[in-house]
DNA sequence: TACAGATGCAAGTGAGTGCTTACATGTGAA
DNA sequence: TTCACATGTAAGCACTCACTTGCATCTGTA
């Protein structure tokens, strides 16, 4: 019953290639796909020893979420321009970097998607607390436009905010998945800006 | 290796009691969790006959998805609204009716994004054939709209067509994972339809 | 009644899969 | 050298799953 679990000065970097490799075997193959065989082949590392870090697939599907989040949180705090400028410049540098890190984590996001109703506990919490950040910054750069006159009153800025990522994230899915006819995912994400942009822009009066 | 397929005047009734269950059991449980065995039951149907009618698992899954195709397409059709009347009104109902077409069948969409990448094959052609007639229609209908003057110039109404319907999308997936904060999905619909409706009214010249 | 097609039932096969056990090896610190 | 710790190797256990086989039963039609 003992499996002599690694206590102190454990082997980090073993633990670390495990995740790793945990990481993109979960993206490619499905939570449940994935078995811990293939993902300690990945990680180049013996079965047991992934037992012995993890106790079991679910300890290792936690930890990946808990380095998912904690990997993931940083993106795009490095967001510095003031958006008391143009709108939709800001808009568009904020979108394609949104965009970006969708696309360059789609896999990942898919089984997410796919498994939220069946681990609902884990999956809420890491999109939350994965977006939380990103999300909270996007709303006060909002709020510094609209303090300084880009934009309307009348809308919740949390919703959107949550509406304009939204838009981002159901095009991505749609494109990569090869759905979106004659248009690049450039072309979407200015589409969206545009339509954004100028739904948010204070009603001109005549 | 002979199996006796059931070849003419075959029960279509168990037939199709076998796709319900299985488009269930797919949509709760996830394509590889979803094993025959629980779909024979949840059908009422044994295993064996499951077999008998659909070779094999990827056959009886190529078989809920055009069944799927099918039951969907012709939601939303009767839409015969005039869309040259209020621009956000109509926008509002699209976009409710849309909405919880997509609530409705979230168990599925979600085994759907996230299977796309692991069957694209498949998944493509679904969402494309089941989101076609819908978007064509709704396309046709800012057409209308832009003809009436309720739309302005420079927008492609297939891509902004495509942001709007991904943003309920998107939305969708966020609210029914309960990821949303202090916001209901009406809201959310509501801040959508505001925001996009601004966003292709005509530039208002002072 | 006779027959064919659709279904049920019982049992089994072979291939994973999560996880365990027992034992051997390498390595750095005391 | 010694010893603890991390890892590797080999084997296996209990279980599930897709899929098969052989045979019995029912039901509608000719």
């Amino acid at each position: 019953m003992n499996i002599s679990p690694p206590k102190k000065s454990e082997s980090t970097v073993t633990r670390d290639r495990l995740l790793a490799a945990a990481m993109k075997v979960f993206a490619r193959d499905g939570l449940y796909r994935a078995t811990t065989r293939v993902i300690a082949e990945e990680a180049g590392v013996n079965e047991v020893t992934l037992f012995r870090h993890f106790q079991n697939k679910e300890g290792l599907l936690a930890a990946v979420m808990t380095q998912a989040v904690a990997a993931h949180a940083g993106d795009h705090l490095a967001d510095e321009a003031q958006w008391t400028g143009n709108l939709k410049q800001n808009l568009l540098r904020f979108g394609r970097g949104f965009y970006a890190m969708l696309e360059r984590d789609e896999a990942f996001i898919r089984t997410m998607v796919g498994e939220a109703g069946r681990h609902p506990e884990h999956a809420q919490r890491i999109i939350l607390e994965a977006t939380r950040p990103v999300k909270a910054r996007f709303v006060a750069n909002l709020e510094t436009a609209r303090k300084a006159g880009k934009v309307r009153r009348g809308i919740d800025l949390a919703v959107a905010a949550d509406a304009f990522t939204g838009m981002l994230f159901g095009g991505m899915l749609r494109n990569t998945a090869g759905c979106s006819e004659n248009y690049s995912a450039e072309a979407y994400v200015a589409t969206c800006v545009e339509v954004f942009a100028a739904g948010l822009a204070p009603v001109v009066r005549a």
